[in-house]
DNA sequence: ATGCATGAGTT
DNA sequence: ACTCATGCATA
């Protein structure tokens, strides 16, 4: 089988039969919603809006041009797992990280490619010149949180009255789900906003700095007992956004875009603050109702299929849509989810750490078309 | 810890 | 149709 199907929780799916015990393995069907193949039988809730409100997201978007910020080096890609993707070893383990000390890429401007393929990648610069967030999103607003004292523990319910600071409404965020938002790429100029406090990061950090901070939330957070979730949680009673534990999870991993790292470290910075400042407090931790949206069952690829796609990827990152089409349909997959492996494979690429710690090779076989957001790294943090 | 998925915002 | 931020579901 294709998709593993073990749960499902539908909700109120009424009319729709939930039917479907569904059969052995297929996964080539077409459509999830009108088709009938697929295992789960309606993800498409939408019939009633829940209009839980919690979780909403501001955002903080810095943004240095786009793209792949580690990059330091102009390298090509690294991590081509052919069949089976080994894991990653992880070197790099002491606490001093050894890679340039401060390095200020130098601003390449990067034309801005109109359409087709392009890849703003790379363009962004380190702590030299002087650009911060300016959180005003185009409405102008200012600095969002200014949530009075809460603690790190649990109380979501005093959060209900975490109102939306301003910054869109809830209109659909009915589940902790994708209620989110973004407004990231596309605003350059940032100054700093908060020169009041001398705190040790208020400004753009750098790869290591962000590197180094990583490792230390993370032995911080294992030393007060909590778990990944717990700060994820905490984060939403503090600032009113939510994370889940793959989002903690994976900025202590340094898994996520440069811009990032960036938006999130303030707000981890300062949930560790309070966090040992008031060690010692009951841990309520309470667990957010579980709306559900209908989500499509995970469709797992067999390896051999994976191997398939990596050997396309390396040849085309960005095949177009006819081609996928027939890729698709040639490894029996649909073209969905064909397009969107692509979209994360190109995903996993612009993220640092590389999945096997093995710097990037120059196994760019397709010179012209990529700018080549080329992980930077050389280390990787001992993933627990 | 990660693979596949969803969605807002861009292009 | 893509990128990016995020997360459910999983291994």
């Amino acid at each position: 089988m294709a998709t593993t199907a073990s749960n499902h929780y539908n909700l109120l799916s009424a009319g729709s039969s939930i039917v479907h015990a569904e059969p052995g393995g297929m996964q080539q069907a077409s459509g999830y919603r009108d088709a009938q193949t697929l295992v789960q039988s309606d993800y498409t809730l939408q019939s009633n809006g829940h209009p839980l409100s919690h979780a909403h997201q501001w955002i903080t978007a810095l943004s240095h041009g786009d793209g792949a910020p580690w990059s330091t080096s102009p390298l090509g890609q690294q991590d081509i797992k052919p069949a089976v993707q080994p894991s990653r070893e992880e070197l790099h383990g002491s606490g001093a990280l050894q890679h340039q000390g401060r390095p200020p890429p130098p601003p390449p401007h990067l034309v801005h490619p109109g359409h087709g393929n392009h890849h703003g990648a790379g363009a962004w610069r380190t702590t030299s010149s002087a650009h911060l967030p300016s959180m005003a999103t185009s409405n102008g607003q200012g600095l969002l949180y200014s949530q009075p004292s809460f603690t790190v523990n649990g109380m979501i319910n005093s959060g209900q009255g975490m109102h939306h600071h301003g910054l869109r409404d809830a209109h659909e965020d009915h589940r902790g789900d994708h209620g989110h938002q973004q407004q990231q790429q596309q605003q350059q100029q940032q100054q700093q906003l908060q020169s009041h406090h001398d705190h040790s990061d208020e400004d753009t950090p750098t790869s290591d700095d962000l590197e180094q901070f990583a490792k230390q939330f993370k032995q911080r957070r294992i030393k007060l007992g909590f778990t990944q979730a717990d700060v994820g949680l905490a984060l939403g009673t503090l600032y009113g956004n939510v994370f889940s534990q793959t989002t903690i999870c994976r900025f202590e991993a340094l898994q996520l875009s440069f811009k990032n790292m960036c938006k999130l470290k303030p707000l981890l910075n300062k949930w560790l603050e309070e966090a040992d400042s008031s060690s010692g407090s009951p841990t309520s931790i309470d667990k957010i109702a579980a709306q559900g949206r209908k989500r499509k069952k995970r469709t797992s690829i067999e390896v051999s299929v994976k191997g398939a796609l990596e050997s396309h990827f390396l040849k085309c990152p960005k095949p177009s849509a006819p081609e996928i089409t027939s890729l698709a349909d040639s490894l029996q997959l649909e073209k969905e989810v064909v397009r969107v492996w692509f979209c994360n494979r190109r995903q996993k690429e612009k993220r640092m750490t590389p999945p096997g710690g093995t710097i990037p090779g120059p196994e760019d076989v397709y010179g012209p078309s990529r700018d080549t957001p080329p992980p930077h790294l050389g280390v990787q943090t001992p993933v627990q």
